[in-house]
DNA sequence: TCATACTGAATGAATGTTCAACAAATGATG
DNA sequence: CATCATTTGTTGAACATTCATTCAGTATGA
């Protein structure tokens, strides 16, 4: 229900808006640009400053720059700084849930096969990678004071919850194991939002291999029947 | 390494002075109180804003107010505001590392009862309470973009990460499991980490003894022989 | 030629820092 | 003890800087 589902904005055609602005460097200044474009420029552009600088030093001015573009663009397209970070933080947002759900999609019926899916999904390249962390990282420095952020701060919501909860439910039936399901699979989303934070630190002794490691071990303690 | 062990610094000393601070709102103006009290009640109000507004949010003249001081005063004590930011992170790692020495020093010699409490420290009143987990998550907002806080930011350091370890380790031959160590210790430390996330955040859903369930699963889980 | 996208200088508000003046403690002196 | 001098802590106004926002003007495409 957070989400932002515009006809316009499905994942086909966000992937074609990104290419659009990845390769086309050239075709920045001067109108060139259709309105949807430039938008998705400027929040690029401010991923890359959060990630660059935190959010405290992220400035319009750095926006503007690294998208190459004047002082006065973003107020034209995003009213005020708030909106534009607020609309960066939705699109990182969305693009996390597409993420996921395409995968428990593609993962089929088998309830385990679908629980590891989605564990990959979480280290995977597209979503998991330093620049990104580092901005999800700078919102939820600011989260907790902000309550417009609140609600999209989490990346992985109250649904995303429902589906690990229920996934423990069904694996618990077939390996008859004796644990909680909601205690469960809080213990395993904490765990991944944990091994992001070791990512995101940068701490460089955690990589996603190891972090994908230390996911499939808990997989493989909690689970044993199905992942020993 | 990283922590400031002066003479004068012992967690007892800081105590008391945390209770001079806390109790003394009538002898706060006019200078009262020694110059380490005052340094302490500046801290202590950098946490409050941290935990209010957030580090973007947070200024000179709200952490002075909050004090009950004049605006200069920071600059007396601290030199300039990142001084003053640096001196509260370090304030904060000082008193969680102490305060999971101690656990483990109250624990004996039994590894099972030792990793029982270095789970329990982590979720103890004076540790895991919203104020600072509040002010603990704006720092690390910052920390990847300051290389200043980083060594400071990680709060579980790697002796911390280390003495998971070793316990994963100890375990693993009384108990005759198969895990790797590291990748175990990891695990679990990210589960830790990923609970405090939930509890920064702030969703309700998730409270500190709900969060001490969860982290109670996982030990569980993962050494049955031990916490079966 | 008309609407839309864009520019960049001007503006004003917020905020970290400085500092001269002041007050309280401490120490020296008779 | 009393007085004065010096150090130390504290204040708040002034200052400089940074930055979001505004807007009158310009360029572009339809």
């Amino acid at each position: 229900m957070l989400e932002t589902v515009t006809p316009m904005k499905t994942s086909e055609a966000r992937d074609i808006l990104t290419e659009t602005v990845r390769k086309g460097d050239a075709e920045k200044r001067g109108r060139k640009a259709s309105k949807e474009v430039r938008q998705l420029q400027l929040i690029e552009a401010t991923i890359d400053s959060l990630a660059k600088r935190g959010y405290a030093e992220t400035t319009m001015a750095d926006v503007a720059d690294g998208a190459g573009l004047s002082r006065g663009i973003v107020n034209f397209h995003f009213e005020s700084k708030e909106k534009l970070l607020i609309a960066t933080l939705q699109h990182m947002y969305d693009e996390y849930s597409a993420h996921w759900r395409a995968s428990l999609q593609k993962a089929g019926d088998d309830p385990a096969r679908q629980l590891q899916q989605l564990v990959w999904a979480d280290f995977d390249r597209s979503i998991c990678n330093k620049r990104k962390l580092a901005a999800w990282l700078a919102f939820w420095g600011e989260a907790k004071s902000r309550p417009t952020y609140q609600a999209l701060s989490s990346s992985r919501d109250a649904y995303y919850q429902q589906v690990f909860i229920d996934l423990c439910t069904t694996l618990k039936e077939s390996g008859s194991y004796t644990y909680d399901p909601p205690v469960m699979a809080l213990s395993l989303s904490a765990m991944l939002e944990g091994l992001w934070l070791r990512l995101m630190m940068g701490t460089e002794d955690t990589t996603r291999e190891t972090a994908l490691q230390a996911a499939n071990a808990f997989l493989a303690a909690a689970f044993p029947k199905h992942y020993g």
